[in-house]
Order: structure tokens, then C-alpha cells, then sequence
RNA sequence: GGAGAGGUGGCUGAGUGGCUUAAAGCAACGGUUUGCUAAACCGUCGUGCGGGAAAUAACCUGCACCGGGGGUUCGAAUCCCCCCCUCUCCGCCA
């Protein structure tokens, strides 16, 4: 959410923000809207000064031991006389209300469009975002790591995964449809693995671990961003009027909704682990093969809440990138940081960094991480803010970071680590969450 | 799921139709006094949206807000209806 004063002095900048980033939105009729809705706020007001002015009266003709009552009467006017004048007020009275009422159904009308279209105004990008259509205009920072070339023929992950016993496609089909999987054994074991090691590498850096719900009201959807535009990626429980989150950074950014944080709680660090629901809507036909587009995966995720202050979310924005980082640099992965441009931008996202790893099956980097920083986007929506040092009201800002999502991950790991016999080597760093396993091999074997 | 109790400012807590512009206390902030701390005293003390004052801070002013939404009334924190949430007990249950 934008702040309504700031798009009526610069409608230009909500204007190019939503072509550059791709989102259609309707700036002008906001703008319209916007002014219709001022007029009929002040009429309302002016015609409730009006009733509130004369209410009061209504009390003292009816009241003869009121001060005005004596005095009136005093005065020579006779009950009568009052009697007729109370009759004459109400009668005005009533009139303001029938006016009053009319107005507050166009109000409510126009009230309604405003906030619709409020929902889907977009955040201008960064000046550092380049500007391009879509993930294809993406602008690689550095790359990390070597990309490693076989003396064998590799194989996929599935294909791997498979005959090692620990990925059953097949069977999470028969259950769930399409893009769903069954990890068993070693695979259930590997998945385990990188989510505890992301969780103790977050932990041991100062983040709070959080157990968050993952069914959570609409209301938290609209006021992370994820809803309206996007509505239809999620599962929605419609009985109870209930949606699944797509990812963990919805309850923990959601968590001091409507509430006041005294400065000197910021930043809050959280990290959580949860089961992401997402329907891919819109993806037919797109990376059906395998572990990498699925419906239900588990993602540790990381959030930083922090002062209203641009240079402070820049300088958090690159040490959650560097979490990741670290993560992936543990697991030996190599992988290339992404300046994400507008077009693939979010609707609040200021500026985004992904991290793509190597999958040797893919013969190209696929996204792994995706670091985001929103300013004062989302805590609009959520009514988050915190008191500053001049005891002054402030929105918060927001960022967020994948630090694991697994299986995705799963698959360099499978494929960088395999040898030529089909077995996978465990990397070190996973091995104290394995049973100080090495190596992964077909059952029957040792 | 059943029964009951309750939701009032940062917190505690009065207030059952019109001198309530929501009392009072605590906390907080500013000040005075004081070897220091504490205490005492004085003052300030909500949020949002408008309007005005040279200004989109802290001055003036209008409106709204007593869990949310409807309704009755000239007038609702107060009366009626629906919903949400919290607590207690019962039932079911990982």
C-alpha cells in the first residue's frame, strides 16, 4: 500500500512504476476517485457538525430543569412555545439525517472503489533495478562457486533419486496429482537436513526461531501483498474463509499486525520453517519435470522488521542476502546472484536479489533464493509501526529472504554430489544431521 | 460441538439513552523543588481522515473511532440483531 497523499503529487511516478513493472492499474481513476471521495467526506462532516450542533438542544427543551429552560422561561416563553421549537428542531434534525444517509451510501460506494484500487497500486522500483520486461532482462551481479564438468554421463535427480530409492514421483502423483512427490529413506533424511542446518545457521546468527500458522486469514494475504493480485496462486480453505501460505514470510511479517514496536525493539530478526502451498496457476506446461515447480514444498524463510529508513533496509537487505549465501556456500553449491528487473518485480517489492544455483540438469542456473525489500509496502497494509525517538508514528519496513527451500535445493545437491556408480555423496556439512552418513546408495547395497 | 462470562485509551478501570468534549488511577513525556536516587507538585498526555494558518511536525478547527457490522432514536459506550475474539466448564481428540 502507498500512501494516498504521496500518489496525489506524483501520480507520474505510480504511472511509470506500474508500466515498468508490468502491473496494470488505473492511477488516474484513483486519482478521480480520490477527489470524489474528499467531497462527499467534507459534506458528511459538515452536515454531522450541523447535527451535532443541534442534538444537544433537543436535551434542554425537554428538560426544564436545565439552566437554558429556566432562562427561557424566565424570558417569558411558555412550555408551549418550547414544546414548538423542539418540534421545529427535530423536524431539522430528521432532515440532516435522510441527507446524511444518502451521502453515506455514496460514500461507502465510492469508498469501496477507492480501497480496491489502492490494493493494486505498485511500489516503484529502486533506481539500481534495471529496467527489463521479464526474468529474461535479469542482471547477473557475480557468480560463486565453480560450475563443475563430469568425466561420466550425470544424471537427474529424478533419475538418481529413483533408483537410490529416496524420490517416488510416481506414487506422489498417484496420491496428489500433478507436481507432487514423496521423499523416502535418505531423501526424507537429506530434506531434514538442509532445513535444520539453515534453521541452526539463522539461529546461531541472531534470528528468532518462530512456529507460525500456515492457515492464516485472508486479511494477513491482502496485508503481505500476496492478495488481490495474486489470489490465485494460493489454496484457499473457502469454508472457513481461510487461505495456505505460499511461504513462511506471511505469518512472521504479519506478526505485529496493528500494533506500536517501541523503537528500540527494531529491528526484529525472525526466522521460520513451514510448509509452502502454492497452485502454480498459470505455470501449465512450465518445468513439469521433477522437483523443481511442485505444489508443496518446506522453506526456511527469514524476515527482518526495521526502522523507517532506506540506507537501514539496503544494509539488512544484503546481510539476509548473505545468510543465504553462507548456506549455500556450507553445501558447496555453486550459484550466481541475480539483479532482478522491473518487470519481474512484485507489486510492493522494491528491489529483489535471487540466488540461482547450478542444476546440472537444467544445463543453467535455476532460482533457489529470493531476497526482497519492500520499505514501508507491506506495514502500510498491516498497520505496522513503531514509535521513533520524537515519539512519532512511524510504518515500519519489511524485508525477506529464503534461507532454504527444500526439496528444490535438493536437486544440485543430488546431481553435483552424484559418482559415476549412482551413489550421492552426503556434503560434510549435511553429515551431523545424517548420522554422520557419507554417502547415499541404493538400498541392498551397503 | 454444548453451556456460561466477558471485550472501554499504552495498561488498570468507572460509565445502562442527552452537562461524558469517555471519570479516575498507573505508566510515559516536559517542568519545578531536591546532595544523588526516590517522592511531591504543576503541565502535557490517543489514532485516523479532512479544512485552515507562509508549510504534508508539535498551532487552530471539523468529522470518525468504546471488538467488527447492521438496526431503533432527533440523539447510542449505553437498547436490539448478526459476527469475531478471549476466558471458564463439559464433550471430542493429536
Amino acid at each position: 500500500m502507498l500512501d494516498i497523499k504521496w500518489i496525489r503529487e506524483k501520480p507520474d511516478l505510480i504511472r511509470e512504476a506500474a508500466a515498468l513493472k508490468r502491473i496494470p492499474c488505473d492511477v488516474d481513476r484513483l486519482c478521480a476517485v480520490d477527489e470524489r471521495r474528499r467531497a462527499i467526506q467534507k459534506e458528511l462532516d459538515d452536515l454531522r457538525a450541523e447535527s451535532n450542533e443541534l442534538g444537544p438542544q433537543m436535551a434542554l427543551f425537554s428538560n426544564p430543569k436545565s439552566d437554558w429552560y429556566k432562562r427561557a422561561v424566565a424570558d417569558g416563553r411558555t412550555p408551549e412555545d418550547i414544546q414548538a421549537l423542539a418540534a421545529q428542531t427535530r423536524q431539522k434534525l430528521s432532515d440532516i439525517k435522510a441527507r446524511i444517509k444518502t451521502r453515506e451510501e455514496e460514500a461507502r460506494a465510492i469508498g469501496e472503489e477507492f480501497d480496491q484500487l489502492m490494493l493494486t497500486m505498485p511500489q516503484p522500483a529502486a533506481p539500481e533495478v534495471p529496467i527489463g520486461k521479464d526474468d529474461s532482462e535479469n542482471v547477473v551481479l557475480r557468480h560463486e562457486g565453480q560450475v563443475p564438468s563430469f568425466a561420466f554421463e550425470p544424471k537427474d535427480h529424478v533419475a538418481l533419486g529413483t533408483e537410490l530409492g529416496i524420490i517416488d514421483v510416481e506414487r506422489g502423483v498417484k496420491l496428489a496429482g500433478a507436481r507432487n512427490y514423496i521423499l523416502r529413506g535418505d531423501g526424507a533424511m537429506l530434506h531434514y537436513a538442509v532445513l535444520r542446518l539453515a534453521q541452526d545457521l539463522m539461529i546461531s546468527r541472531g534470528f528468532t526461531p518462530m512456529v507460525v500458522p500456515v492457515l492464516v486469514r485472508e486479511s494477513v494475504m491482502y496485508g503481505t501483498g500476496y492478495f488481490p493480485i495474486g489470489r490465485d496462486q494460493a489454496y484457499l480453505c473457502e469454508r472457513d474463509e481461510m487461505s495456505l501460505v505460499g511461504t513462511a514470510e506471511v505469518p512472521l511479517t504479519a506478526y505485529y499486525t496493528d500494533e506500536v514496536l517501541e523503537e528500540d525493539q527494531l529491528p526484529v530478526k525472525s526466522v521460520a520453517l513451514s510448509t509452502c502451498f502454492r497452485r502454480e496457476a498459470g505455470a501449465a506446461g512450465k518445468d513439469t519435470y521433477g522437483l523443481y515447480r511442485i505444489h508443496l514444498f518446506d522453506k526456511v524463510e527469514q524476515v527482518v522488521v526495521c526502522r523507517n529508513d532506506e540506507e537501514e533496509s539496503i544494509r539488512f537487505h544484503h546481510e539476509i542476502l548473505a545468510n543465504a549465501e553462507a548456506v549455500l556456500q556450507a553445501l558447496g553449491l555453486p550459484y550466481r546472484v541475480v539483479n532482478v528487473c522491473t518487470g519481474d518485480l512484485g507489486q510492493g517489492q522494491v528491489q529483489k536479489f535471487d540466488i540461482e544455483t547450478w542444476m546440472p540438469s537444467r544445463n543453467s542456473y535455476g532460482e533457489t533464493h529470493s531476497a526482497s525489500r519492500f520499505y514501508e509496502f507491506q506495514a502500510r497494509r498491516l498497520n505496522l509501526r513503531y514509535r521513533d525517538k520524537d515519539r512519532k508514528l512511524r510504518f515500519c519496513h519489511t524485508l525477506n529472504n529464503t534461507v532454504i527451500a527444500s526439496p528444490r535445493i535438493l536437486i544440485p545437491i543430488l546431481e553435483l554430489y552424484q559418482n559415476e556408480d549412482g551413489s550421492v555423496t552426503i556434503p560434510p556439512a549435511l553429515r551431523p544431521y545424517m548420522g554422520g552418513k557419507e554417502r547415499i546408495v541404493a538400498r541392498g547395497q551397503s
